[in-house]
DNA sequence: TTTGCCTCAATGGTCCTACCAAACTAAACA
DNA sequence: TGTTTAGTTTGGTAGGACCATTGAGGCAAA
C-alpha cells in the first residue's frame, strides 16, 4: 500500500497524537496522494511499534478531520481523500450553534457576502452564465401557486441558486464560503419559504435579482439583494413576535 | 459527574459513531454544560454497554471537534468546553491547504471582507474605539527603522489590529471570520513584513487607514484598504517572479 | 497550627489477545 | 463458461492487564 520507511516509532506520551500528526504530515506534504491507501491497522501497528488502539485513535482523528475515509473488508483500510467543504461547514456550524449566534448578525454577514458576490458576478460572469441564472430562477415560479409545496425541492433550488451566483464570481473561495454557510444553517432560510406570502415575495425577488444581474444593472441588483434581507428580517421578527401579526409592506 | 440515564446502550455497527453522536447531542442540547465533566471512560463503558475502545474513539472524535478537553489523573476525564474559533480555522486551513488555494483568490476574498468591515466600523464604532485603533497603529511605527525586527511581535500587532477593526463592526461574526482567516494563513502576510521597503509601506498604510477611519472618511479609508492589497499583490508577484526585481511605484 | 511529604485511589494512556463482520479473491463446481 | 463457495484480509468490538499522572487526604515534623 505504502512505503515502509515513512514513519518512525513513537517516543513518549500521547502516542496517538504523534501518530496522527506524522500521518497528517505525510498526507499534507503529498507523500501520500488522495486515492492512495495507508497500510492496514496491523501494519501501522508494526511500523509505529505501538498498540493497535493507538493506531485506531489516530485513524479516527484523521477521519474526523476529513483527511481519510475508511473501508472495511479485504482491500479495505484508510484511503486518503481531499478535505471537503462539508468538513469546514460542520465545524463552523458547531461553533455557531454552541456560541448562540444572533441570527441578525449572521444575516448581516451573509448580506455583505451576497452583495460582494453580486458585484463580482455582474462584472465577471459571461452572458451564458447570466442567462442560466435567469433560467434557474424561472423554475422557482413553479412553486408559486403550488398548494402542496415540496419544501425539500424548493430549498434545494434556493441553495443551487446561491451557489450558482457564487460560482459566477470566478473566485472559488466565494463558492466555498457560500456552501459552508448554506450547510451550516439552511434552517433559518427555510422559514422564508414556510409562509405562503413570504414564499411568493422571496421567489419573485429572486427572479428580479437574476434579471438585474443579467441586464448588468448592478445597483438595482444590489437593491434587490437588500430587499431579500428585508424580507428575511421581517420573517424572523414575525416568527419571534406574536405569530398572528400580519406582514408589513416592504 | 453526570446523570446516569442520559445515554442508552448501542445497537449495531459503528458503535463509536453512535456513542459520539449521543454525547454530542447531549452537549449541544445543553444537557451537559461547558465546564461539567462526562463520566469516566469506565463508567461510560458500563452505561453504553460496550468496550472501552469504543468509548475512547468516541471521546477522541469529540475532542477533535473541540467539544471536550481531556485531563489525566484523579478528577480527570472529559470536560465539556465551548468550541473555539481555532477549531474552525484549523479545519478551514486544512481545506485551503489541501485544495491548493490560489493566493490571489484568497486575497480578493479578504479584501472584500476588509472593505465591509471598514464600512461598518466607520459607521458604528464610537470615538473611543477609533482613537484606540489609531493609537495601536502608532505602535507599529516603532518597527519602522528597527533594524533587528522582531517579526513575531510585528505579526502579533498586525493580527490584533485586524481583529480590533473587526470588533468595531459590533458584529461578532466578522471578528470570528477574521480570527479564522488570520489563524489559517498568516504565513502569507508575513511576506509583507519580511522586506524592509514593503514593511515601511505597509506600516504607513495601516496608520493612514486608521486615521481615515477615525476621521470618518469612509471613501479614503476604503481607498487605503485597496492600497494595502495592491502592496500585497506586488509583494506576492515579486516573491514569485525574479527575486531581484525592484518595487514599482504604487 | 501550619507546613511539607507521602501514600493511595481514580483516571486516562497503552498494550495485548481474541473473536466477529464485512468485503474482496480465488478456487471449486455445475 | 458462469456461479457458488470457501478463504483471506481488514476494520470493529470486547475485555483484561498494567503504567503514568494527578489530585486528595492523611501523617509527621516544625
Amino acid at each position: 500500500m505504502s512505503d515502509s520507511s515513512l514513519f518512525s516509532p513513537v517516543q513518549v506520551g500521547r502516542a496517538g497524537e504523534d501518530v496522527a500528526l506524522q500521518i497528517e504530515a505525510a498526507i499534507l506534504s503529498e507523500r501520500i496522494l488522495p486515492g492512495e491507501g495507508l497500510p492496514s491497522e496491523r501494519d501501522l501497528q508494526a511500523q509505529f511499534k505501538t498498540g493497535r488502539g493507538v493506531i485506531r485513535e489516530a485513524i479516527r482523528t484523521l477521519k474526523q478531520k476529513g483527511l481519510i475515509e475508511i473501508r472495511k473488508g479485504a482491500k479495505g483500510g484508510a484511503y486518503v481523500k481531499k478535505v471537503e467543504v462539508a468538513n469546514v461547514s460542520e465545524s463552523l456550524a458547531l461553533f455557531l450553534k454552541q456560541n448562540h449566534i444572533d441570527t441578525a448578525h449572521l444575516a448581516e454577514f451573509r448580506e455583505s457576502i451576497d452583495r460582494t458576490i453580486t458585484m463580482l458576478a455582474v462584472s465577471r460572469a459571461d452572458d451564458g452564465q447570466k442567462q442560466a441564472l435567469v433560467m434557474a430562477t424561472e423554475q422557482l415560479k413553479n412553486f408559486l401557486d403550488d398548494s402542496e409545496t415540496d419544501m425539500e425541492k424548493l430549498a434545494e433550488l434556493d441553495r443551487e441558486l446561491n451557489i450558482m451566483l457564487a460560482q459566477m464570481t470566478g473566485n472559488p473561495v466565494f463558492e466555498w464560503i457560500m456552501r459552508a454557510l448554506q450547510l451550516g444553517f439552511s434552517s433559518h432560510d427555510f422559514a422564508l419559504y414556510e409562509d405562503v406570502e413570504f414564499r411568493r415575495r422571496t421567489i419573485l425577488n429572486w427572479c428580479q435579482t437574476a434579471r438585474f444581474i443579467a441586464d448588468n444593472e448592478l445597483l438595482q441588483a444590489l437593491s434587490s439583494i437588500g430587499a431579500h434581507y428585508v424580507l428575511l428580517r421581517q420573517c424572523v421578527d414575525r416568527c419571534r413576535g406574536t405569530s398572528t401579526q400580519g406582514i408589513q409592506a416592504v
